[in-house]
DNA sequence: AGGATGATATCC
DNA sequence: GATATCATCCTC
């Protein structure tokens, strides 16, 4: 198996880890298989000064795994159908993550992975998984095998026009011209 | 453009 | 206990 990105590469700054990730593997085994995709979207949830964020409501037992230390996973029920992936990013008590919006098929994957809901349904991934470790073996991320140059385009954040002046800020981040992009 | 569908936060 | 609100997706 791979390495997993360890603790400290996400115990910095969420809008330099989410750009980071982009590029990056997630990698879940699930029913003696493993399903590969290639991050190509993502969304920085800065702390509870972020009104976008789900942080910003406080410490809940829904936000609590988003206060806690780094590199775990927080996921949710949205909508009432939909998971959502994050990985907490930032020292103990930030309450920073970062959103998976979208993957690139690598292996035993769906054709359908764009979008944070449809990426969780081809990756198998649902509320079991809330604060699963990600410094683990059956379910992590990690380095893509052959480094690649890619430009990184900024767009405001999908789905938060409530979070007034938040919703404008630059913290969507994609793979420019990469083809499995959720929304232009 | 509108509906599905349930957890969650926030109010009585 | 009731209700409004969702970091979405599908169908029309």
């Amino acid at each position: 198996m791979k390495i997993p990105l360890s603790r400290d590469f996400y115990n910095r700054d969420t809008t330099q880890v989410a750009q980071d990730l982009l590029g990056k593997l997630l990698v879940h085994h699930i029913d003696g298989a493993e399903r590969v995709g290639k991050i190509v979207e993502v969304e920085a949830y800065l702390g509870p000064h972020d009104l976008a964020a789900h942080t910003s409501k406080g410490i809940t037992p829904r936000t609590q795994v988003m206060y806690g230390p780094p590199g775990f996973a927080y996921v949710y029920l949205i909508y009432g159908m939909h998971h959502c992936m994050n990985v907490v990013t930032e020292p103990d008590g930030t309450g920073a993550a970062v959103l998976l919006r979208a993957l690139e098929p690598i292996a035993n994957l769906s054709d359908n992975t764009k979008g944070p809901g449809r990426l969780c349904k081809a990756m198998g991934i649902d509320r079991s998984h809330y604060g699963h470790d990600l410094i683990s073996e059956n379910f992590y991320i990690t380095d893509a095998p052959e480094a690649e140059t890619i430009e990184i385009v900024q767009r405001p954040r999908i789905g938060v026009d409530y979070a007034g002046e938040w919703a404008g800020k630059l913290l969507r981040f994609y793979i420019e011209g990469n083809p499995y992009i959720s929304r232009k």
